[in-house]
DNA sequence: CGTCAACATAGAGAAATGTCGAAACAAGAG
DNA sequence: CTCTTGTTTCGACATTTCTCTATGTTGACG
């Protein structure tokens, strides 16, 4: 579901409005983490795709519901998902959502058409193009 | 400074080490803000790529001083830059920040590559290959 | 049914973060 | 020089986050 405030319009195309930059915010919040971003880059760098938690938690000095926690806040980011097969549970990398955020981040062509088209975004009474004056 | 953490390996090459993890989650902790994101976006969605704080801070519900800390959070985090001129500060985005961000992110055939190299990735023991039987 | 192992959840405390008002700093105007 | 405007820095406080220990849940195995 992250996915879809992931997709569109591109952070460099236009300014964000509140709603989108909050869901955004909650996805990036997930990786502003080492042990989080470690724990994404173990699971994403799997050929299978799937990592067992009795893998991951050893290889942090953090105790074992620390590993869960974070594995939590991932999984509700949107960035991985779980699966439980017998005693052991099993992580994978959603697949499309690292590189749904990378387009997002990518300032690409399409976004500087679309930064065109949204024109000008001047809000509020300031110096905004005669701002030479300023500078001799 | 920033630049050189985010640029070689990619996340979904091989497992980050600690050190790495922890340069690359103060970048991501900076955009895991809502109003830091809708500055950043505010900021590289113009063409000219210079924003004036007087233009900013309006657009916020927040006091002035909270603008200018958020500012400063992205400014360490070396995704944007500022210079002041006259009785204004200007903020631009830096150049390569965001798409070098987006090409760490981004699962490409590189990394496949690079993955195959790094190999088998058991730490510890465990069931790795053979939990096929714990699912009848 | 009882026991054991693997994970998840709950609650608590320490540390980090977001926000504000007050004050300091910088630069142009009178 | 003084005054005004724009911006940053400084403490202070409320909220969130990170981590732990303790407990609960699920499934395998006698």
């Amino acid at each position: 579901m992250d996915q879809d405030a992931t997709c569109c319009p591109g952070l460099a195309a236009a300014p964000l409005d509140d709603e989108r930059a909050t869901e955004l915010a909650r996805v990036f919040k997930a990786m502003g983490d080492p042990v989080r971003l470690r724990l994404l880059s173990m699971i994403a760098s799997r050929e299978g795709g799937e990592v067992c938690v009795c893998e991951m938690t050893p290889a942090f000095d953090l105790s074992q519901p620390t590993i869960s926690h974070h594995l939590k806040l991932l999984r509700q980011a949107g960035l991985i998902d779980c699966e439980r097969r017998g005693t052991w549970v099993y992580y994978w990398a959603v697949p499309g959502a690292l590189d749904t955020l990378a387009g997002f981040l990518t300032t690409k062509q399409t976004d500087l058409a679309a930064r065109r088209t949204t024109g000008a975004t001047r809000q509020t009474a300031g110096p905004t193009a005669q701002t030479a004056g300023a500078t001799p």
